[in-house]
DNA sequence: ATTTATTCAGACAAGTCTGTATGTATTATT
DNA sequence: AATAATACATACAGACTTGTCTGAATAAAT
């Protein structure tokens, strides 16, 4: 195998990943993809046989590198549910205010690509888990995910850091007791 | 003026109403509209000058329609803010989960569309709104508000009423103390 | 050295999209 | 009855969409 497989399918999926966060799905064309990867429309379709297939590669990518950061951002922190309100002011000021892209995807797809929803909800899923492991309290790690869900949509909808620290201190607040 | 006027433009508001909902805005395309709404391609461009106006008055009417309905079905409960959970429960089953209209316009949008970011703004605003006034304590407020909005968001994702039933009760035991 | 895998450039198919233009017919107002 | 508003059908422009195909070039594996 050619050692510039990883390479090129990287590029496909870096750029996909850049394009996808910017634009959303469905504004984000295939020659736009291939222009600015600089790889020959063959070779996307070498490595992926659909749009459709690129977007779930896109999402587990998304999935890999969103907890990534998250875990490496609260490593060191003491309060790490607390903590996590402030990662979203990091990635805001990141991606400006582009909100999550699995909810992005959620309203750009139909129930019926399981596969995709599949790995939305298990996205989701995850991020609940972070809070439920970190709270041993089910009912108020889910609360605290609704809130932190909602910190998300609020702040990418104001385009304001508020929200955030709005929720982050109402979330204190509810563990204070 | 000719009496059909508002006919044929309601009759565009009402498909483009229903399959923006049904596909999403972007999947939905100006052909299909009139084909189902049965006018004249000239006659749509007669009422609505471009998509995207007619994306406005979509929204200007969802947000109509919505609240004329949510405030109809709290009329006769004593708990209008546990009553309002009921009322997305109603709604999936209408729409089949389609989920909220407003955020699904949100990832399909971007900000540089000042007027449809602002109706989304004023359409959630509206509601955070009602929690206020029926709360009398505006951090209340906003926990109910991100636990209904959640609600909305994981029910769609999981196409299931259970999200919804649970944060209902959730939000019960925060109303109690 | 030969086979196999990968990448390239780009033409092409077949369809979609929004929006415009033309001319006519119907309806309402004056 | 004359004027203005509305609605019609439909062709068309021009750009876009995803995906296929061809054929050659390059690189790697055997």
């Amino acid at each position: 195998m050619a050692h510039q497989k990883q390479e090129v399918r990287d590029r496909i999926l870096l750029t996909a990943d850049r394009l996808f966060q910017e634009q959303g799905f469905n504004e984000t064309g295939i020659n736009q993809i291939i222009n600015e990867a600089k790889i020959a429309k063959a070779s996307l379709y070498y490595h992926f046989k659909s749009k459709e297939e690129l977007c779930v590669a896109y999402l587990e990518q998304r999935n890999r590198i969103w907890n990534e950061a998250f875990y490496e951002f609260l490593k060191n922190k003491t309060n790490k549910v607390l903590a996590a309100f402030d990662f979203l002011i990091d990635r805001n000021l990141a991606d400006d205010f582009k909100g999550c892209s699995f909810l992005n995807m959620l309203s750009e797809t139909s129930p019926e690509k399981k596969q995709i929803y599949d790995l939305i909800q298990s996205h989701k899923s995850g991020l609940l888990l972070f809070f439920e492991y970190e709270l041993n309290d089910k009912e108020l790690a889910y609360v605290i995910y609704s809130l932190f869900e909602n910190a998300i949509i609020e702040s990418k909808l104001y385009r304001s850091q508020d929200p955030i620290y709005r929720l982050k201190k109402y979330a204190q607040k509810l563990l204070e007791r």
